[in-house]
DNA sequence: ATAAGCGTACGAAAAGTTTCGTAGCTCTGG
DNA sequence: CCAGAGCTACGAAACTTTTCGTACGCTTAT
């Protein structure tokens, strides 16, 4: 079988995958269209998504002329695996440290700060 | 004034920054000593510091003949930039996200649970 | 039918990262 | 005194990532 995963995106890819994982299935020109730093040109956008289908990252239906790309990553596998390598590589494998400092971050609203602590009950009533 | 704080350290500068954070100065051989890819060889691990040096991201004292460095950027502080750019680029900018994603891997204890919504608490008051 | 437009494929430049070989200096034990 | 061990400095190779130019094919509107 094919066991390994995709190997984990680079920042440009992740840009294109919040696009694709946003909007579904996309032309090439779309997902232009719609990163935030629109300045990229069109075959740069293009070679990426070439070199994500590569890498396992991304699909393609090759039906239409315009090549039609779909994220092959879940969004939430994704991102826990980048958060769990920021884990590693800076806070020594303590999620409990990396959430502290996230949270000690005076960006978090209250209501926010109550989600949280509900999550916290949930997952607290499963230990 | 010189306003412009030091760049993002790479992923391996971030491993010899963890030392320094846990051991204070040191020499080359010493960090090399304690890298976990203890693989990594003598002189790369000076070129490294020597670019880190250039970079701003660590100091030195020449006054013996090894060389000491020290790390010239605070550990919280580095984490907290590490951890707002990947909020910025996997989550939209939203610790909120980042958080309930971090914590919904099964690898927070209770007792860490119990230490979070303590911190929860905390901030709430202040808000 | 033909030029303009839009699409893919491909190669490769430019920049950043990681790694190490080699040269050369200084100190120390025999 | 001299060989060897230990250190720094430097250059450059090997990769990876990001970016784009160029070539070329298909479709369509005049």
């Amino acid at each position: 079988m094919s066991g390994t995963s995709p190997p984990m995106p680079t920042t440009a890819e992740l840009e294109i995958l919040r696009v694709l994982w946003k909007r579904g299935p996309s032309t090439v020109r779309e997902v232009q269209a719609h990163l935030e730093e629109s300045s990229t040109g069109y075959t740069t956008v293009l070679k990426q998504l070439q070199m994500m289908l590569e890498k396992g990252l991304v699909s393609r239906d090759e039906s239409q002329r315009a090549h039609v790309y779909s994220a092959r990553v879940d969004q939430s596998v994704t991102q826990r695996r980048l958060v769990d390598d920021l884990i590693d590589r800076a806070f020594g494998g303590s999620t409990n440290q990396l959430v502290m400092r996230a949270l000690s971050s005076d960006r978090v609203s209250a209501d926010e700060l109550d989600a949280i602590r509900d999550l916290i009950d949930e997952l607290d009533d499963e230990r």
